[in-house]
DNA sequence: ATGAAAAATGTCATCGATGTCATTTTGTGA
DNA sequence: TCACAAAATGACATCGATGACATTTTTCAT
């Protein structure tokens, strides 16, 4: 590998310069400039990260906690924050944290941070609630960002997507085919997001100065294929039947397609289906699934600017920093006009 | 933070004295090693890792390209890793390899290579076996670590389970508990897997002495649900129909499950299914599949073994080195007796 | 008790880059 | 042409740790 000095060297000019070349310094001019990118792409110099940030005393890596790198929200997170810092160039790093071991690995995540040179911390649901590990991470002086997490934090900004809005035009849009009788497959009651989809889906008919569908017509899931079976049996047969069900996420509504196909339904004729989170099972399944994307790449990118951006200004504690990023509905081909009745 | 100056002087040693004591040097003794630890811990000291191997010249991360960091195998070799990672104290550093995007994204790589600074490389299905990767890497004089390639390379060690005879495992299980009529649903042509496993399937028959089932009891699947489902329906319509059916992969077993509940046979007292992997679903679906668990986390683990003691010694060219890690069979409730005729 | 070998600790330079400040070169107006 | 400010470049110290080598202290045989 070439250094600094071997590209001074063969340019003809100081070790100095030649990092004036690197950092884009407006000070080197014109021919001396042109020797010295010459000399890099010649030698094939690639600046040596370590001594430039022991140097610089600054830091590019991110830091990410994950209990399932691969699995389900955090994978698909995980994934967008790869795609988001290739961009912005800065080094992600993760450590496994895996609450059953012992009470609190503070050693470990100490040994973390020192070891990766982290400069900040994402801290995805539900890591981002957990008060022990904010506090310690507060102690250690190490910024973070907590997306979408149930209780706001005075210290660290958050980045959430706005699921209460994202439940009402989910609904906005079955009201809008012409559904009327309309059913809601409500998520985990111990997810934050599961009780604003749930609000979301009321707040629609408020709205649209329609009554709240009855009581039954909401069932309680789990946020699995399996309670997912359990709800829309249970919604389905209901002697006045659902035209459509919105389900708070895609796996329980891939589970009330394979339910509704078991009795004879065709979807979307005789039934719409909506989901949540456009899933891989929400475009394997058929018919492929209207859904909610999370905006897991856009929720990435974003925190990448606050943590690059952070250290320019102070963070005021008296302001609650949340950022909301923008969803979109995805209309696939579960869905259709309400049936003629 | 705190330095290795800090620590010395609160101590009253030199700088280098404290060195020693981080590196467990045993000119150090008694007193003065005890000191230095207190002093170590009372002001919470954490060597920089980037003056550390800027010096040594060393380093310790490990970079994986992944196409897909949290999908599939790749997925779940990716958390073997990290897992594995965190024992042997080894940095993960991971790079999205897409490539879909340019031909061929050296610049990318190489930047990653410099600026995370990469000791070894370990290279996964489909990428170890990339020619014009591969040849770059090797240009550039990086090591690397092959899992489970196609064609085994002169250059570098590949770490491999063996498909061979975990499909022989199977089928003498299968046949240990009297199937007579066992067919098989091969995976991707395109896949060497898919080809050894179907080799261990046959090999099985020659070895207890019985013909191979013939060519109708082998159906050509594509590693995914849907060619699963058209296999077992092909497969299960025989007039001859079989009592076993050995799925190249879970999804295809997965798939098989569900065509034979379709037509209301019971797994596993009228049909055994096996499957391949040990994915996520093959304990998620009823009954939960008898199936190969791949040794991902010793695989991993091997891996950094061979990464770690690169070096100790030269890698001879003329020797290749293959790592065969040992599988398990997993049996779950998919598999049973064969039924009496 | 004494000297030499062995053990314990310290001094200084170094890894590759960059900040500070000094020096050289260039450009400008009189 | 010359003085002098501005622009371009360089010399040297430095970030935090460790290697090579020097020095001090201990140990032990005589």
């Amino acid at each position: 590998m070439s250094t600094i000095y071997d590209v001074a060297e063969l340019a003809g000019v100081s070790a100095k310069t030649v990092s004036r070349v690197l950092n884009d310094d407006p000070a080197v001019k014109g021919p001396t400039r042109d020797r010295v990118r010459d000399a890099m792409t010649r030698l094939d110099y690639r600046p040596n990260s370590q001594a430039r940030s022991l140097r610089r005393g600054d830091n590019k890596s991110v830091g990410m906690l994950l209990e399932d790198p691969a699995g389900g929200y955090q994978g698909r997170f995980h994934h967008a924050m790869l795609v988001a810092s290739m961009e912005t160039r800065n080094h992600l790093a993760i450590e496994l944290f895996t609450p059953g071991r012992s009470d609190f690995p503070r050693e470990d995540i100490a040994h973390f941070v020192a070891d990766a040179q982290i400069k900040a911390m994402v801290l995805l649901p539900p890591l981002c609630d957990y008060g022990p590990l904010k506090s310690f991470l507060k102690d250690q002086g190490i910024h973070c960002v907590l997306i979408s997490p149930t209780t706001p934090d005075d210290h660290y900004p958050s980045v959430n997507m706005d699921d209460r809005k994202a439940a009402r035009d989910v609904t906005d849009y079955l009201l809008s085919l012409g559904h009327r009788r309309i059913a809601h497959i409500a998520g985990h009651p111990d997810h934050a997001a599961a009780f604003l989809r749930r609000q979301g889906f009321n707040e629609a008919f408020d709205a649209a100065g329609r009554p709240r569908p009855a009581k039954d017509y909401v069932a309680e899931g789990l946020f699995n294929f399996k309670s997912g079976i359990e709800a829309a049996e249970k919604l389905l047969s209901l002697k006045e039947r659902p035209t459509a069900i919105f389900a708070a996420n895609d796996e329980m509504a891939a589970a009330t397609c394979s339910v509704a196909h078991k009795m004879g339904l065709r979807i979307p004729e005789d039934l719409s289906v909506v989901g949540f989170d456009d899933a891989p099972i929400a475009s394997a399944v058929w018919p492929a699934l209207t859904t909610v994307r999370q905006p897991y790449l856009d929720m990435a990118k974003r925190t990448l600017q606050i943590l690059n951006a952070a250290g320019d200004a102070p963070h005021r504690s008296d302001v609650q920093e949340r950022h909301i990023i923008a969803h979109e509905l995805v209309i696939r081909e579960s869905t259709g006009p309400a049936p003629a009745v």
